[in-house]
DNA sequence: AAGGGACAAAAACTCGTTTTTTTGTCCCTT
DNA sequence: AAGGGACAAAAAAACGAGTTTTTGTCCCTT
């Protein structure tokens, strides 16, 4: 017996959430079960569970439920027409902050910028910058202690 | 002709750097030039000027400077015997975290953390948490109002 | 030049306090 | 059941005062 649609309980069973927060987050906006039954009542389709169980990662991974909003806001706004990104996506979560992977490109979930730059392009810059011929030698040199000293 | 050190005036130009700045993190351990003259007067390798460049990368990308030492801290902690990181090495900088991929993989340059999932994975854990099969539909659905108001 | 010192402005951080958001629990209605 | 309401605890965010860090400018020494 396969099912299509979930009620709360269910969806909080799977998703390891509360049906307190189910509700809450309905009610404000935050995953909106996308069915219904004929009496009104809620029904959680299966990517609703996805963006369930989404949600639930980034809160245990300590990201608040507003950053969350965020996130999905400026995650719809992105990715507005994307169908099944679900297997492309892929979501990095650090600190306070939430990546999107699409692809080749980064970008914060919540503010669409990017910000990548690999290590290596700087050494092209220095070097058109200049005319020069590269050397060996470390990334970031000497001088550790002192910089625990000013940290 | 080809150089092989620079002047503080140099690397300042070169870097886009002032060179107070150069001054004040040499004295504090951020970046102190590798080489010197006979003198004893600082002689900033190019090595050491691919540094002040990622340096200022991120300053520029609001990065404030305490952060900078501490990712320089933990990154010459996670990588610490990588002797040619720049080809490997992306940096990804976006808030106020810094994000450090070293091929597959990607973790917070202060604190070494790895948060990465694929929201594919997701797709798998409900169904494994429930065996049903899955539909089409949006990622994040509706309610995009109401997401507003409680953002 | 490069380095250092001193002074001041700007930027960033710390640590409170206060406000808002989120969640749990209990009760009521359908 | 599911939904809603009310109340309170917990968590997170917002704000502000005070402190520290960073940078600029000017002057002096070598």
């Amino acid at each position: 017996m396969t099912q299509d649609t979930f009620s709360r309980q269910q969806a909080a069973t799977i998703t390891g959430l509360s049906t307190r927060q189910l509700g809450y987050w309905r009610k404000t906006g935050l995953v909106v079960p996308a069915a219904h039954t004929r009496g009104g009542h809620a029904r959680y389709t299966f990517t609703d569970l996805i963006a369930l169980r989404a949600a639930k990662r980034l809160l245990d991974a300590n990201i608040s439920l507003q950053r969350i909003r965020k996130c999905l806001q400026s995650l719809t706004h992105f990715l507005p027409t994307a169908d099944q990104p679900l297997v492309e996506l892929s979501l990095v979560v650090t600190g306070d902050v939430v990546l999107v992977f699409h692809g080749e490109r980064a970008f914060d979930a919540l503010t669409g910028q990017e910000w990548v730059f690999p290590i290596a392009e700087l050494a092209k810059e220095v070097e058109q910058l200049q005319r020069i011929q590269p050397q060996q030698g470390e990334l970031f040199p000497a001088a550790r202690e002192k910089l625990e000293e000013y940290a």
